[in-house]
Formats: C-alpha cells, structure tokens, sequence
DNA sequence: AAACTAACAGACAGGTCTGTCTACCAACAG
DNA sequence: CTGTTGGTAGACAGACCTGTCTGTTAGTTT
C-alpha cells in the first residue's frame, strides 16, 4: 500500500538491509516479479545471509507483507486519530491515508491485493494479505460502533470496499480524484448508516 | 473478472484452443504464473501453432484481456438492462453482476487489476487494463447522466470504485456479502446524488 | 496428381529462477 | 590464543522460462 519504507540512520544489519530492500522492490514489481538474486544485488549482502534470515523466499515475502502490514495500518490510524475525536470523523478521517499513499511516488496500489493476485489461494502468503484485510475491518467496525452505526458490520463493509476500491485503482493509475472521490462517498454513507448527527 | 469462458459445442480450431486454455490458466494463476508450455500441453496444440497465431506471449496475454472484456463488460450490461429500463435502477443493477461473479466457481477477483498488478506500468497490457477500467467507467458515467445525477462523472468515479473494491475483495475470499453490500452502497449513493426520485 | 495450408511433435538454445555448498574474513569473548 | 558469530564471495545443481527450428502428417484446392 505504498507506505514509507523503514528507514535507518545508521549503518543498518544485514537483516535490515535486505528487507528494505526486498519492500522496495516486492512493491514495485510483486514479489513473484523480483529474484533473490536481484534483491542480494540490490542490497549488497551476500546469499548466504539472505538464506540464513530468511531460509525460503517466501519467508521474506511474509517479512514484507508484515513490514507493509505495520505501516499501513499505521499510517490508516494516523489518518483517523488526526481527523479528530469522534469515531464519526474518523471513519471518513482514515481515507485521507488514501490520499496521502496515492500522491506518494512509485504509489503502486495494495500490496495485499497486488500480492493476493499472484499468490496460491491456499497458501501461507495468501492466508497471510486475508489476515491483513480481516484486522483492518474489525478495526473499522469497532469505529463504525463507536460512531453509533445502525449496523457497523454492514457500514465497515461498505467502507472498506470503498478503500479497496481506491487502493485498487492505484495499480491502475494514480488518478488522486479516486480517494477524493472515496472519501465523499464515505461521508455520505456514514451520515446514511449513523440516525443522530453527533453535533 | 471471472466471466465465462467461450464455449464451443463443435470441434474448436487450434486459435480458440489456445485462447480457452488461456482464459482459464492465466485468470487462475495470472498470466506470470503460467508458462507457454503448461498453455500448449493443456490445449493440446503444437508449439509453432501457438506462436504462429501468437507471436509473443504477450499478444496471447492481450487477447485474454480482449475476452475478458468482453465477457465482463457484456455481463455488466446484462445486468443494467435486467435492472429495468430506469436508468437510475440501472445504475445499482449492474451490481448484480458482481453477485454473480462472486458465486462461481474458482471466482478469483478481477483479471484486470489482478493483471495489472503484474505488469509493468508503461507496457502494452498495463495499458490494456487501465483502458478496460476507462470505457466502463465512461459507460456508468452516462448511464448517470441519463439518471440525471447532478454529478455524473462523480457519481460514477465512486460507483466504480465500490465495483473495483468488490472484485478486489474477491482476489482474497469469495465472501457474498461483499456484492451484496456494495449494491446496498449503491443504492443510498445513487439516492444522494440524483435529485429527485424517478418515481 | 501436385501444390499448398494448417497443424502436430519435439529438440534445442540461452536465459532466469531458487536453494545449497565451499571457502574465506573480521570482530570479539573467554 | 582459540573458538564462535556474522558476514562476504561466488560456483553449482536442477528446474523452468521464452522463443526458434526441423521434420512429419493430413486435408484441401487447383
């Protein structure tokens, strides 16, 4: 979801080395799109270190999809918690994440979706972006609940299928009238599913 | 988006082989995911044939996205018109698609974004997809200008990003509650957005 | 009958992928 | 001084990838 990679200082690990490095280039590409090869290039870091963080590729990938999981969700938080104190603002505060990601450089869409896509339905990194998405509505519902939503499990639905639906069309192009676009109509949907104006 | 594939009653020449083998391998696993060879042996076709009538793989990967253009584009239609002749009831009809999307079999998101998300921005299947999501975004913005939405380019940048968001989700899990309450959202934002009711 | 077309069958080249292995080096703890 | 830890450098195996090439077979047209 084209976050902030994690940023060091310092002279980093090897560790840290090359999960940077493997985020940058997973998001860019998929992780099915970029080597190992490419990544211990790219990161300067010999093979057999790679192999003794991170035993199997996909090892690294799970890596990735946690580092993006943190900033994501993160940054998701952030949005709601700056657009005030009531849950209400929130819900329709957390879209401006959307925004802020989609004007990003390099803004790619959802690395869950884009990694989801590629990936085996029954395997580890694909249980792995539905864990992703599951805690991101929970989250929501609980807002949608403190918000009074008539039904918060309907209300996260539909607010979360807006969100995806902007994140989606970032790997298409980085329209920024999308999460325009999602935001309004989640204002209109939460004024729809919440019977008294908090105000 | 998890459209039928062409089907051919009668004994189907080498071309319609290759491109029903190539609907279903490339929708299932993406076209990365799915080597020449797996796409000759499962249609039972010879080599050269295939690259006779495909010269790279990426023009057999273009008419795959033809077909599905083709196929979900049509089914969106069907569905509008199903809804009745009131373009407002058309507008949330169309949703009725991605139900029944959702509830077939190996349903596994949207071929486009899920495309997409592999491709390279600048190249020939990359833009492929985002002109897929363009001519169907164009077709719902007149269909609410004919609803008379006070905004229709508006109102349907955020139908379609619901549409998107609900095929996105099915690249995760099938779950039918996604279209269900996608058409829900529909509804009250068509209500919100065209001015008088039609009734 | 002869020529042409479409398809089949499969070897092959050249490249990339993951993952394993050997060998070496530098810092540091006891 | 010696053993351990964490890293570097790179060869290697075995599989898979795209795309090309040779040769054969069957049906259709002239």
């Amino acid at each position: 979801m084209a976050a902030t990679a994690p940023s060091g200082g310092t002279r980093q690990s090897a560790r840290e080395r090359i999960l940077d490095t493997a985020f940058r280039l997973f998001y860019a590409h998929g992780p099915r799109g970029v080597g190992v090869d490419t990544v211990i290039a790219e990161s300067g870091v010999a093979k057999a270190t790679l192999y003794k963080h991170f035993p199997r590729k996909d090892d690294l990938v799970l890596a990735y999809l946690d580092t993006v999981d943190q900033a994501w969700f993160g940054a998701l938080r952030a949005a709601a918690r700056a657009a005030g104190d009531e849950p209400r603002d929130q819900l329709v505060g957390l879209f401006g994440a959307l925004g802020t990601a989609c004007r990003r450089e390099g803004y790619h869409g959802c690395a869950f979706i884009n990694t989801a896509a590629e990936s085996a339905p029954g395997s580890d990194i694909h249980a792995r972006t539905v864990e992703h998405k599951t805690v991101v509505r929970a989250w929501v519902t609980e807002l949608a609940r403190r918000a009074g939503a008539r039904d918060p499990d309907r209300l996260a639905r539909q607010l979360t299928l807006l969100l995806d639906g902007g994140l989606a069309a970032g790997v298409l192009d980085a329209d920024p009238s999308a999460p325009a676009e999602a935001r309004a109509a989640a204002e209109a949907l939460v004024a729809a599913a919440c019977p008294r104006p908090t105000a």
